[in-house]
DNA sequence: TTGTAGGCGTTATCAA
DNA sequence: TTGATAACGCCTACAA
């Protein structure tokens, strides 16, 4: 048994709006009114019309209609990649509130590489897509003239992204830290270090400043020699509370970029035979799922990822309706996890 | 500023090939010609033109394009939902496979929801799609006659579908419970629980089946009372758990239906004051994320997950292009992934 | 209440 | 080598 049985052994074209009138014998215009329930076709005709077009397994041509309409109802998604917590929470947030609109949702996925990410989207332009979020980018300063220059919106969220653009949503990263920061203070920590990543992640630079206020405000000094690069990775945090523990006043609180890098700082005081959170609390940000299965279960701070996809969609929906939009970037609040990580100074 | 800053105030409408042609003093036939380098047309014409669409920034309307050429090079992409393990490792293999070709993605989660299924592949029809993949489906009985009715080829993956489409890759699942079943064996036990999950779950059938093969194999005994249904879930693990151990003489190891099953096992065997790997050796399914940051790290069985997805577009590009294929379901292996939950019986 | 006819932006088939 | 013209499938005035 072959293709040919289920497919080509069938050469009864696709049911069109002119099959359908023909069976019906009434004419396209007609059979058109019946199935966008316009108000001038009697009820026999239209019940008539619908029920053998639902015989014939007639379903609409997007395509032409999108042509006659001149409307694709489609947005662009363009990802670093699916299999990421952040990116999994954020999507069905959008696809969800698409849902209700009618409005198809083409995907793609770019792995953070600048030349695939211009073609994602040169590509959406393509297929003429109304719209396009970008879930972390790498493009610097091309968004807006390309946004231009199509007359198609885009709209950026995610970690990573090009923080001049105009329509942006974004998590208070600077809050996020301070709260973290704050919490530990609370808990009676004044020697606080912190493990971040390169300088050139933006978002990187807001958790440091979350960081140094909550010292400011709390009258705690800052001191350079508690800071340290990570890499947002495990490795960066392994060895970055290596270097904090071999300081000759080590702290006994840190703060992490994000919860990989706490991870790792975890296993790298397990190695050191510091323990977690008697000599030493941990608190990372981010909330993803092995957050809660590591041992002991991390205390961090969590992002609001689906309103951060509602807020974007929102956002996008507007523009395309040519609704006014602020062009200040919608800044979404954090919230704390306490888990098991974060405990008093031994010394309280 | 506004919206009408970025986009409204570029009231050119697009160009089209009509405008194109007029400017360039020709027909749009001579212009389609020039564009698509089709062999009648004379260098300096096509020359001319493209200079002159390049300056204004023509891109062709796929949706015309597609209308005319009855091809949209789409696929569909029905998921059960994103934020999944198994389909965040599919999908970037599909879309990888997908980017040379030219093709574009429409993505649609369903949740599992029949409704929800129905909704979106019907959509996908509506789009004119040429092939759908739904990863994990509900759906029975439906999508042979949908492909039949629409010509569109479609193809089954996932841990949950109807085996019985024609067209279809999967795990070989009980390949994979008798590789976990084995191991346990060769490592002396003899007393083998298994955890599974209600029987409508095809996939969990075949891996009840595969743990028994291995009984049979190594002339061990089959027992009921070591069998106890599961929920797919931690809740399932930790129940059944409790139950095999209340046993006169309870298994000294247990095969899970999934990992999360054998994490629930893990929990409840803590709380029963049973040592892993010592007293009691536990292996789950799946290679979750997770599975190698509980307390022990867990023995699993992988799945080929990117092969699946690879093998799932190949069947699709191949039906997409009327070439023949089995209707015989494509089954992939499945791999031994030993940690530390399984250890020799401590009798031995 | 129903039908006619033109248009949406392309491609493709004939003629010229 | 170029141009007319008919699809493609649907929508929407305007007519009947």
């Amino acid at each position: 048994m072959s293709k040919k049985d289920h497919k080509s052994s069938k050469p009864t074209r696709r049911a069109t709006i002119k099959s359908v009138a023909q069976r019906a014998g009434v004419t396209i215009t007609t059979v058109s009114r019946a199935l966008n329930n316009k108000p001038d076709i009697s009820p026999a005709t239209k019940a008539r019309i619908l029920a053998i077009a639902e015989e014939m397994g007639y379903v609409p041509s997007t395509l032409a209609r999108n042509l006659a309409a001149q409307r694709t109802y489609t947005i662009g998604l363009a990802v670093r990649t699916i299999a990421d917590m952040w990116v999994a929470e954020v999507v069905p947030a959008i696809e969800d509130g698409l849902r209700e609109t009618g409005y198809g949702v083409f995907l793609s996925t770019h792995y953070l590489n600048a030349e695939r990410e211009r073609q994602a989207v040169k590509a959406f332009h393509g297929q003429q897509v109304e719209g396009i979020i970008v879930i972390s980018s790498v493009l610097q300063g091309e968004y807006l003239s390309l946004q231009q220059e199509w007359g198609t919106p885009i709209v950026l969220i995610g970690p990573l992204m090009d923080t001049t653009h105009p329509y942006t949503v974004l998590s208070d990263d600077e809050g996020g830290a301070r709260l973290a920061t704050e919490h530990l203070i609370s808990l009676g920590h004044r020697r606080i270090g912190h493990i971040g990543v390169p300088d050139w992640v933006i978002r990187a630079q807001e958790r440091l400043k979350g960081y140094r206020h909550a010292l400011q405000r709390n009258g705690i000094p800052y001191e350079p020699s508690l800071i340290v690069p990570g890499d947002a990775h495990q490795e960066g945090g392994y060895q970055g509370i290596r270097d904090l523990l071999s300081l000759p006043q080590p702290p006994t609180a840190v703060v992490c970029f994000n919860d990989l890098t706490a991870i790792g700082v975890l296993r790298g005081a397990h190695a050191a035979g510091v323990r977690v959170p008697k000599d030493l609390a941990v608190i990372g940000f981010d909330d993803v799922p092995m957050a809660r299965f590591v041992e002991p279960p991390l205390s961090t701070v969590r992002q609001n990822t689906p309103a951060i996809g509602q807020q974007a969609l929102a956002m996008l929906l507007d523009l395309i309706n040519d609704k006014e939009r602020s062009i200040a970037p919608v800044i979404l609040p954090t919230e704390l996890v306490v888990r098991e990580t974060s405990a008093p100074t031994p010394t309280r």
